[in-house]
DNA sequence: GTCTATAAAGCGATAGAC
DNA sequence: GTCTATCGCTTTATAGAC
């Protein structure tokens, strides 16, 4: 009986799972309380700003995965073409092969966008910008690297759109080993 | 006074436009009242299945779109360049260099998928289905054909993402560049 | 074919007991 | 901190007048 959840963040988990899974508008309270265990009156404790707050915390704690697992490495790893295969292998597995929606790129296709406008932005220049680091740092112009952290950025976005839509991991698998030799190679075909 | 509506297919840009931007879920009918003119009484006269013909009706009007302006071209021109060229600015206008959500990738993302799982998957395959032909007629090995053609699809689908996110047509049309080169050149580098 | 009125259900959010 | 009960509003959908 003794429920397990102390902190706001033991949720966040299972929250972002619903929003993922059916959108900001489509996340009911009834599908929240379902999926978490717990009456609107826990989450609204947790909670006093209703769904709106607990996206906002969705996104910061994704927000703070990426920075430790993917943006963080990127930038100071020592060596920079070992962060990008790391660090590809965290987004493939992050995203489970394209079966799992990345919620900011779902919002940036919703009304949810001009909500969570900041988050959004973000995430994303912050992802291109720590890829550009790792890029100009083993050896690509900046011209290059800018170019490239950006198609990979997005490439991975379009990925899981296709995967989803095709409902096959293939897409985004080969989109990653496409990357991989994209970003590592030294400007080469693919 | 006389309503200019005389046909379903009259209302279907209004009813896709209130989709793409508020999504399925959100587009309520008091919107899509609002964006059409019509009375929730002509609406289930036009569509008695309610929301879930609409948006089916303007998926088809939308694949029926694409069949015409891109995917024919790419199969039957006897130029398979010049029609990768010209469905590529197509695609860049359609979706107002990336302004513009595509409503067949924001379904895929959300629970709509499952409900327009066959729309969805057509429109996707026939798409690179049409791009792999133009590419193999333009001298291409079927494996490259396929990879290059994926891979256009899905960076368009990604683009649209992230311009979205940072609000700037950049990514999109920096993408749309991209591929006019990688699908028309012989096989270098970027 | 279009409208208004209305039904029935679900929504987000709040209050208050425990 | 968690629950249930409830409010007020919006939702989809239907009925029936015109």
């Amino acid at each position: 009986m003794a429920r397990m959840i102390r902190e706001r963040s033991d949720v966040l988990p299972m929250l972002a799972e619903v929003f993922r899974e059916h959108g900001f508008e489509g996340a009911s309270l009834a599908l929240i309380t379902a999926a978490t265990g717990l009456g609107k009156g826990s989450l609204y404790h947790f909670f006093p700003g209703g769904k709106e707050e607990m996206a906002a915390a969705v996104l910061e704690e994704i927000d703070g995965w990426f920075e430790r697992e993917i943006y963080a490495p990127l930038r100071h790893q020592s060596d920079p073409v070992i962060a990008i295969v790391i660090t590809l292998g965290a987004v493939e597995d992050y995203f489970r092969s394209g079966r799992r929606v990345c919620l900011v790129g779902a919002f940036a296709l919703g009304e949810t966008r001009d909500r969570f406008k900041e988050g959004l932005r973000s995430y994303f220049t912050r992802w291109i910008e720590a890829l550009v680091m790792a890029l100009t740092r083993s050896g690509r112009s900046d011209r290059d690297a800018r170019l490239l952290a950006e198609d990979a950025v997005l490439s991975i976005q379009g990925a899981i759109v296709l995967s989803r839509a095709l409902d096959d991991t293939g897409p985004f698998t080969r989109t990653i080993t496409r990357l991989r030799s994209a970003l590592t190679g030294s400007g080469q075909p693919r």
